[in-house]
DNA sequence: CCATTATGGAAAGCAAACTTGACTAAATGA
DNA sequence: TCATTTAGTCAAGTTTGCTTTCCATAATGG
């Protein structure tokens, strides 16, 4: 499952350590799932999608 | 995590068995996850997002 | 040079998601 | 009456998400 979690973070100018603290994760999470070596559980990508103010479906994608 | 599986399977006159099948997963599972016992994972929500046509967040509900 | 920040990742452990198999009980319908 | 379907749950086992701790690398700024 693909994420634009990196974009996003650039475009706030956050470090990955900014948004774990903002998500309540540790920084390790926000760099495995941004590197999609997981996903997220289903409450953390609502949380992740309330931080951004976006959808779910607008931060992770459906991959081929 | 609430969600409206029951309603929509209802909508739709799916048992638990068929939409188990339509998502592959086991029968258990979507019991579990329509009673709140746990939440699906991220890929799962949104394959059941998928089969019903709908957003997740559409399905699952932030809880107070 | 050196200290700091940012990122990526490994290892070990706990918790949550998911599996199969089994059991119970209510409803249906022939 | 009996077989079938449906829903709920439990137990035991595997996989995945998440934690903490640790290490390595590169970039930045004094």
């Amino acid at each position: 499952m693909k994420n634009r979690l990196k974009v996003l973070r650039a475009e706030r100018d956050w470090s990955q350590q900014e948004l774990a603290e903002r998500l309540d994760v540790s920084r390790q999470s926000v760099n495995a799932i941004e590197t999609g070596r997981y996903d997220p559980s289903l409450p953390l990508a609502f949380r992740i999608a309330d931080v951004f103010g976006l959808a779910i479906e607008e931060i992770f994608l459906r991959e081929g």
